[in-house]
DNA sequence: ATGGTAGGTCTCCTA
């Protein structure tokens, strides 16, 4: 089984986007997040005639929304509410293989490190406390937790380790707490185990002049699988021609394929 | 230390 994650920035204006990806990789499950989409206006009708007729959708009006499409049917649609808000920021579904399938858009979190005087901060914050506990359940299942964490774990995955710890992403709190909901649900980095060493991104700032020259990136789109399924990962890469193409996403697909 | 860009939407919020 090959499958992308990939944050899409609004996936009307990106149709194009998510189409040439699709030709290009063929995935047999593809996972967006940042949809911007309420569900009504989702772009169904399109990726069906691109051979992706399952769709798992949950949007919102301009902001947040999570999808999973696929080739093969999608069992058991089914969301979480996280930190007592409806917000869509999660979608899971379960494969014919009986592989659960959890589809993430974890809080950005704001620009204040300090959970008192910024909500922002604190809400992600909530959000990990929550997604440890609920990894412990998980461990047992065979299951791909796939999405935008907005964290990047590991000295690796930003351009610059000591610049980045006080920049929400790469703080301490987070990182550790991302530590922690690995080690509760037992999860694998599925990306890391293919690829252990050297700098790996999937994420460049808009803001920078040159993205691609100035390589200023943060690893912050992830792919973990349970222990049923960490022997069966077979490959991982990031797509990072698509942070290239005609109008990006900010964000590159992350790929990994794993065995059936 | 600062500002830089992008998308959605109703004037500024979020990333």
């Amino acid at each position: 089984m090959k499958i992308i994650t990939w944050n899409i920035n609004s996936v009307r204006l990106r149709l194009p986007l998510v189409l040439r990806l699709l030709e290009q990789e063929a995935p047999d499950v593809l996972c967006l997040q940042e949809t911007k989409c309420p569900d009504d206006a989702f772009p169904g009708e399109a990726i069906r005639e691109a051979g992706y007729p399952h769709q798992a959708i949950r949007g919102e009006k301009g902001y947040n929304g999570v999808a999973i499409i696929a080739r093969q049917p999608l069992h058991d649609h089914r969301h979480l509410n996280w930190v007592g808000r409806e917000d869509c920021r999660h979608q899971a579904v379960t494969l014919e293989s009986g592989v659960d399938i959890h589809n993430f858009y974890i809080p950005a979190g704001g620009d204040v490190p300090d959970r008192e005087a910024n909500p922002k901060f604190d809400h992600k914050l909530r959000f990990l406390d929550e997604l440890e506990a609920w990894s412990a359940s998980q461990r047992e299942a065979p299951a791909v937790l796939v999405g935008d964490l907005n964290i990047a774990p590991h000295e690796d995955d930003v351009w610059s380790h000591k610049q980045l710890l006080r920049i929400i992403s790469h703080t301490p709190v987070e990182t550790e707490g991302m530590a922690a909901i690995m080690q509760a649900g037992g999860w694998r980095d599925a990306v890391r185990d293919a690829i252990p060493h050297g700098k790996l991104y999937s994420w460049w700032s808009y803001r920078a002049r040159d993205w691609d020259t100035a390589d200023k990136g943060r690893r912050l789109d992830h792919i973990w699988v349970t222990p049923p399924l960490s022997k069966r990962v077979e490959s991982a890469s990031v797509l990072r021609q698509a942070r290239g193409w005609e109008q990006p996403s900010d964000h590159a697909p992350v790929i990994a394929i794993i065995g059936d």
